[in-house]
RNA sequence: GGGGUGUUAGCUCAGCUGGUUCAGAGCACCUGCCUUACAAGCAGGGGGUCACUGGUUCGAAUCCAGUACGCCCCA
């Protein structure tokens, strides 16, 4: 034969992705005659490289949209990347500074310039690798968040909010990046647990010679220390309610005030109250009226403010104010402790509270309908348990700081007027409208107006994704928005539940009054052998490319998929992918067999019963499969496939239909075969598209258009649970006798006899040819009495003889049926004792108690049976 | 500290509405096979007090409470 005995993946991927791409079976248009079925990817960091995490995310985006597509949905994948401002931005700097260029000598125009060249060139790399995958996107759809069209639903965006008054400008404390020297929103903090230290310092009582001692992890912020609270409960400090106290070093006097909030376990008890940079302490300033002192530049160093160590970097003022108060005698104490330190998501630079005028875009309003929608099933998440997540989340929401300290964005529309107020608009032109009557000063010019230099965050383009990437606010009453949207599934990482997800379903309660999709699949974590979350720095990651090349992409789209349930995070083995591609390669033979038999057209077909089994077994394990796609166990559908091919159709049923060597096939049967093969292929096709669509074509001679990434998904059928229980019992018997061979050593080629003694209603006729075939048996008689000098078993209530000739071990045989006969015994014991309860036969339901009744009569006919051949040994 | 969630075979996990799918699957493991589709394979096999304690029930892996340990989110 000449195709090869294993399956090689390399040059059959590249063939039919090209094919597939060509025929343009991934282009989707609104085809108001079929039913849409839309997926917007996740887009992936514009700056990033493929890693198992998009692997796996990928591969379920493509499971779900070629399913649909094969179910003759309108199936549409939009993919795309975003910007990602920060990062983007990082190495835009990094590439400037390896070519000698400093940012800040530049103009944002320059730099933008740069970024575009970087983009353009790296841009564009992730979502070709995800072509290697198999992904079948309509690449013509390609969208990016910083496009012209993209970006101007963002300002528009902005502008309606803005007008809506759900965007305002204000000094808040935010979460600052001294390193990035930008605001990060609350998500984009990483609390990781550090050590530090913990230090008491006395502060002097004013009118007293008393002192009194406060606990600080960050002595250096004494600086803008405006208060020191105690809890007005705290009997300890009662006296010293409504005195004042002196900052250490620079001696500003300071009022003691009393709150709740205190925790009078921590430290001291009393609380240095600095509103500038600490959040708490910033709302404790506001209610006690306090002034805020900010003693940070936005780099952090020291501002003039904090009189001392003025210019000086924020960990080495702490070291060295530590020290300095050690010499005064300021110092009570040093005490080591761990407490959680934010850090910075992109810069990793430990975060400063930091009071700033940002941008911030109102929550509560929006987050209700966004809140119902997914606490009714809406919007479903799957796996469920990420609801309560998601509600906590969204009671406790706080508005969203919009604004970044950065050029690589879409810079916010608000333009100042010389008198400092502003106005917001689209275009400048605009503006100056608004801003020539809001001043009533018409002799203002565009010159005038100067721009806000920040830009938004990168969530701010991509939480309109699943509506601008339809054009849904260019053009919203476009052909493409109205079918498309809302989408139907979104594929994600539960990281971003919050980032995105729930930001993307506000938007789209907001500008189009509709979820922006029904369900959303919440991948896991892929991590390591060891449970490692994978990453550059453990260089813990296998480069998916490498992987592909090695095992072939559906044999990695399986390994990824086949222990993956939704919610749940992967254990990444490199032995999983080696199953997938054992997988492909199991398949590949089974289509090398059934291609390999000559058919003779005037055989008559002795496989009607094998025929009729598989067909209905297929069926019932399609209904199975539906069914784990419908509640979206993709790793359950791709298992339920998996054991479907290798134990029902290759172990089973092709060794039951197998022409002995080099003797053809009936044509009946081959037909049938080929149905069974071609159905196989299409529920597997999802998973391992490329070598199904290989064997699809290299089975038989196909038209133009007829492949399978298109051929029509199989219906739910009936099937006969009768036979797929008759062949079961049969398959067992098989075993029994081959486990007999086994333990006696009998050679596989050695044909041996069978006798069945039927107890029950049970027919084997139809059953007989594939025990023979399947067991090595010679000849099959039917008997009345116990058989001697046989070894017995007893399947679906019959018994079984092989007869041995005499090479029967007696005291063996004796053993193993007096354990049987033990263990049957017991069994029965425990089911007549259930049955003589009284209050088990009235309280449990019919069927349960009828059920029981068998299994008594079973075990009784067995141990009757067993009795017998122990008797006759 | 608050909330969520989990603990089932050596590993990763199914197990829905308590009772024949109740103790399962895949991988790993052990034994025997190079039997012309496949050694990336074939045949067979051994593994579990369902974390622990108590409760509800005729009956609990499944429901309830507590304990221990793990993970996640928030502070």
């Amino acid at each position: 034969m000449s195709i090869s005995t294993k399956y090689n993946p390399k040059e059959i991927e590249k063939k039919w992705y090209d094919s597939w791409m060509q025929r343009g079976f991934f282009r989707s248009k609104p085809n108001p005659n079929k039913e849409p079925y839309t997926i917007v990817i996740p887009p992936p960091n514009v700056t990033g490289v493929l890693h198992m995490g998009h692997m796996l995310n990928n591969t379920i985006q493509d499971v779900l949209i070629r399913r649909a597509r094969m179910q003759g949905k309108e199936a549409c994948w939009v993919p795309g990347t975003d910007h990602a401002s920060i990062a983007t931005e990082a190495k835009v700097v990094a590439m400037l500074k390896e070519r000698g260029i400093n940012k800040k000598d530049l103009t944002r125009e320059d730099f933008l310039k740069y970024a575009w060249e970087w983009k353009d060139k790296y841009g564009g790399i992730i979502l070709d690798q995800l072509k290697k995958l198999g992904a079948s996107c309509d690449w013509d759809r390609t969208r990016f968040t910083m496009e012209d069209d993209l970006s101007a639903a963002v300002i528009e965006v902005f502008v309606d909010l803005y007008r809506k008054g759900h965007i305002y400008r204000g000094v808040r404390m935010v979460n600052w990046d001294p390193q990035g020297k930008t605001a990060l929103s609350d998500e984009e903090v990483i609390y990781k647990q550090v050590n530090s230290k913990l230090y008491y310092l006395n502060y002097q009582i004013e009118g007293s010679d008393d002192t009194l001692t406060i606990a600080t992890t960050r002595p250096e912020t004494i600086l803008g220390d405006t208060a020191i609270c105690v809890n007005p409960n705290d009997e300890r400090y009662k006296h010293l309610h409504g005195k004042t106290v002196l900052v250490p070093l620079i001696n500003r006097s300071i009022p003691i005030i009393t709150d709740e909030y205190v925790d009078m376990e921590f430290g001291t008890g009393c609380l240095k109250v600095t509103p500038a940079h600490d959040l708490n302490d910033y709302e404790l300033g506001i209610k006690h009226k306090l002034p805020s002192i900010d003693i940070l530049n936005d780099d952090g160093t020291l501002s003039d403010k904090a009189l001392l160590y003025v210019g000086e970097n924020r960990f080495v003022v702490r070291k060295k104010i530590a020290k300095e108060l050690e010499e005064k005698g300021i110092l009570a104490k040093v005490e080591d402790i761990t407490n959680n330190v934010g850090f910075s998501e992109r810069t990793d630079a430990v975060i400063e509270p930091k009071l700033s005028m940002q941008w911030f875009c109102k929550m509560d309003a929006m987050a209700k309908p966004a809140m119902e929608s997914v606490m009714e099933d809406q919007i479903k998440l799957h796996p469920p348990k990420f609801k309560n997540m998601y509600r906590s989340w969204m009671e406790n929401i706080r508005d969203w700081c919009i604004s970044r300290q950065l050029w690589w964005g879409q810079r916010i529309p608000a333009f100042y007027l010389p008198d400092g107020s502003f106005v917001v608009a689209t275009t400048a032109e605009e503006a100056l409208e608004l801003a020539r009557k809001q001043s009533g000063n018409n002799e203002l010019q565009v010159s005038d107006l100067h721009q806000d230099e920040d830009v938004l965050d990168t969530w701010f383009s991509s939480w309109l994704w699943p509506i601008s990437v339809f054009d849904g606010f260019k053009d919203p009453d476009n052909k493409d928005i109205l079918y498309y949207y809302p989408t139907n599934d979104l594929v994600t990482a539960p990281e971003i539940l919050f980032f995105w997800v729930a930001r993307m379903i506000m938007a789209g309660y907001e500008f189009r009054k509709e979820p922006p999709f029904r369900n959303v699949y919440l991948t896991g974590i892929v991590r390591d052998a060891q449970g490692r979350k994978m990453s550059k720095s453990l260089g813990n990651s296998p480069d998916p490319l490498d992987l592909i090349e090695q095992y072939g992409a559906d044999g990695v789209r399986a390994g990824m998929l086949f222990s993956s349930p939704a919610g749940n995070d992967l254990l990444f083995d490199e032995k999983l992918v080696e199953q997938g591609r054992n997988f492909s390669n199991k398949i590949w033979n089974a289509f090398r067999l059934i291609k390999g038999w000559e058919v003779d057209e005037t055989l008559p077909c002795p496989n009607e019963t094998a025929i009729k089994w598989f067909e209905s077994r297929f069926n019932e394990a399609f209904v199975q499969i539906e069914d784990h796609f419908e509640k979206f166990r993709i790793s359950d559908a791709l298992l339920a496939v998996y054991k479907l091919v290798w134990d029902d159709f290759c172990s089973s049923y092709l060794e039951m239909i197998k022409p002995a060597y080099q003797q053809p096939i009936d044509k009946q049967t081959i037909d049938a075969t080929v149905g069974f093969l071609e159905n196989v292929l299409k529920a597997l096709h999802p998973f391992m598209p490329f070598l199904t669509e290989e064997i699809w074509h290299d089975l038989k001679e196909r038209k133009e258009k007829e492949f399978l990434i298109v051929a029509a998904w199989p219906k739910k059928d009936t099937f006969d649970k009768e036979i797929i229980e008759q062949m079961d019992s049969v398959l067992k018997v098989i075993a029994a006798i081959r486990n007999i061979r086994n333990s006696k050593n009998i050679p596989n080629n050695k044909q041996l006899d069978l006798l069945i003694k039927v107890m029950t209603q049970n027919s084997y006729d139809a059953f007989l040819s594939i025990i023979r075939k399947l067991a090595n048996i010679n000849e099959i008689s039917f008997v009345e009495d116990n058989v001697e000098g046989a070894i017995s078993f007893i399947e679906a209530g019959d018994e079984f003889f092989i007869p041995m000739a005499g090479n029967i071990d007696v005291a063996a045989e004796r053993e193993r049926l007096t354990k049987e006969l033990e263990y049957t015994k017991g069994f029965l014991n425990s089911v007549a004792k259930k049955l003589s309860n009284e209050r088990f036969v009235n309280g449990a339901p019919e069927a349960v108690i009828a059920n029981e009744r068998k299994k008594q009569a079973d075990a009784e006919a067995k141990i009757k049976a067993i009795e017998q051949s122990l008797a006759s040994l």
